[in-house]
DNA sequence: CGATCACTTGAGATTCGTCAACAATTGTGG
DNA sequence: CCACAATTGTTGACGAATCTCAAGTGATCG
């Protein structure tokens, strides 16, 4: 949550200390959240691997974002009655809850913390539209490529890959499912991806052999992750606007 | 934008006074900001059809999403430094500029307008997630019908759609890259919605002829559009923990 | 040690894309 | 109002990407 600007010491303590204080403990495939359920708390992933994703009639199922830790899961409930889709962990995770409470009590009367969830969501948004160019308009190989490269960075932002190493427990169904190909396809796509030396898949751990390299097959272009500005630049126009608002 | 819900009288003649003092007319296939820019203010389209896309490495255009009358185009250059993608017309269109201190303004004193703004983003969020459904896991004559189906429902929440009747003034080109599917693909797909009396597109105008029809062949579930608390019913805990807040 | 789940491989079917031609419509200048 | 150009829509033949089905290998776990 501090990739946009860094907190002021005491909103990071208090916000420490909010998910300290309720968290759970999920197993792998278990639910958070599902689609129409209405929370009066928000959950934070703390750690672990967890997805945004929805069944459709055929019984399939469609992935629409990963959730790394840090990432809010459901501030949308916050407004709107239900949720239109579910949130979901993938591997054992430890997810905090915020009361709905305290979180107006932030957006009221901490505009670090607003400004973060803000951003969040707007974040939320581009990696959305990335993915729609993603499922539209690359192919298998690059589409496989990409995701994996997002995941990556996204990772390694909140400091979980180092060297380009990092743990992604997911299986070849579930990359299926998040690109919207057959699990049959990505396993020909992934062997592809590491006979060119791109990645290196070990079970759960994850090697980026080729950063480079990645990028073009993937055809990336990062600027819709807006980690431009990650640190301690001064405040833009729009950040000095927002500060004081709300 | 009063679609979760009802302005106070005051608000809504407040907004009406906004758009009608900087407005300007664009002609079909201009651009109202592009990927990259920063404005100081923040657009929202009054009539025609403009779009949300990017331009690809390879010269093709991916649409993300349709912009009907009412929406805020780019409500998100208030947080992030640049817009991520380009908003552009497709039919000759009018388009209010609302000065970002207005906006500031409005946010700070004006809850209803903020509410509707936030419900806003989140609506487009589940639109995007949806689309992403969509290319992932539909065929390309589900693709069509649904995207058709979506758009209507929101003309005829704006009163756009009568009788199932509407302007949608797009070529086949533009559904193929919104859809991304080739045009030559869309024509058929189209095709195969007139045979089936589904759909019926006389030029820019085109008419739902059996709603349940589409409905079916886009495998719709149409809560994602978050519509169904859009009118004067009493506030969810949300709206009321919300209204004071912003 | 057997069962289950994930991964791998191959062959054939299907959807959709590409290319290329042409028809219909719209727009434009004379 | 006409003639022509440009854009949009339509059609067919073919090819490529991806899916489906089916079988088999390998790991993991009780």
């Amino acid at each position: 949550m501090e990739q946009f600007r860094r907190f002021p010491e005491e909103d990071r303590r208090l916000l420490e200390s909010l998910t300290e204080r309720r968290q759970r403990h999920y197993e792998a495939r278990e639910d958070v959240i599902r689609e129409g359920e209405h929370s009066p708390e928000i959950h934070i992933v703390l750690s672990g691997l967890a997805c945004r994703y929805k069944l459709l009639e055929n019984g399939t199922r469609q992935i629409m974002a990963f959730l790394v830790p840090g990432d809010p899961c459901d501030a949308e409930v916050f407004i709107l009655k239900q949720m239109d889709h579910s949130i979901g962990t993938l591997s054992p995770s430890l997810v905090a809850a915020i009361p709905g409470e305290v979180v107006t009590d932030l957006l009221l009367n901490r505009p670090s913390v607003a400004l973060a969830l803000w951003w969040s969501a707007l974040q939320d948004e581009g990696i959305l539209r990335e993915r729609i160019i993603d499922a539209g308009r690359r192919d298998a190989y690059s589409r496989l490529a990409f995701l994996i490269y997002e995941v990556f960075l996204r990772l390694r932002a909140v400091g979980l890959a180092e060297d380009g190493r990092f743990d992604f427990p997911v299986t070849q169904s579930d990359l299926a499912d998040a690109t919207g190909l057959t699990p049959v396809h990505i396993n020909r796509m992934l062997q592809r991806l590491r006979e060119e030396g791109l990645i290196l898949a070990e079970g759960r751990r994850w090697t980026i052999r080729d950063a480079a390299g990645l990028r073009q097959a993937a055809h990336f272009t990062a600027n819709h992750l807006h980690y431009d500005r990650a640190h301690d630049e001064p405040d833009s126009e729009a950040g000095r606007r927002l500060k004081g608002l709300i």
